[in-house]
DNA sequence: GCGCCATGCTACAAATAATGTAGCTTACAT
DNA sequence: ATGTAAGCTACATTATTTGTAGCATGGCGC
């Protein structure tokens, strides 16, 4: 048991006391942006937000869940399912943009 | 001989036909966000890219600097030096509110 | 021309992280 | 008690990253 634990993974960046690099840090991690966009209106299980993030393995999302937990952003609400906290909300809002910038690339 | 080659790195989520899942995808990559980040006032050489980026490995910021440029967000202007496109800067503006984000997050 | 640097970029082994599949445990309802 | 669904873990395979070294090209001064 715990045996992935934790590992102290000290985002990258933090070190130089930047909060900005520890942030792209940590939402430059596979499934991490997705997730919160994923959770965007609203709370899922952790099955449905598989099932949203294309059937991506449980362990990323799990390790991805618990980094943006600890990082107060995302929230296991008690009676279950994960949804973004006020502050992962606002985080999203950031980015929400993104989407209009993305119809545009197209590519 | 391009062994690492290109590998026609179709971005995860692009099959699914919705732009933003592509574009979550590209971001969410080691470095991709940074890359930008540090790019966001003025060009800088490979090396000095390189310097900002806290030393990554030559290895990955040259695979991201490919992908970016495949993507229309970077360009290697002429007479040497990284700097973003008309739509890569557009697209640092999208999250430049990360910054303000990240000094309110703090931790 | 020749040496001297800086640039963009590649090689490659070792280390880390992600994928895919299976399955455990707890809680709750029937 | 049986059936489900939840959150979560194991673990072998595969992919990606790191770290270090180094190549080729293109100035620039001499």
């Amino acid at each position: 048991m715990a045996k992935q634990a934790v590992k102290t993974h000290s985002v990258r960046g933090s070190r130089t006391g930047r909060p900005i690099m520890a942030l792209l840090d940590l939402l430059g991690r596979r499934w991490a942006l997705r997730i919160l966009w994923e959770l965007r209106d609203g709370p899922l299980t952790s099955r449905a937000l598989r099932g949203a993030c294309d059937e991506a393995s449980p362990t990323v999302l799990q390790a991805r869940l618990t980094e943006l937990r600890e990082a107060g952003f995302v929230e296991l609400g008690d009676g279950g399912g994960y949804g973004l906290t006020p502050l992962g909300r606002d985080l999203c809002e950031t980015f929400m943009p993104l989407h209009r910038f993305a119809e545009r690339w197209k590519r």
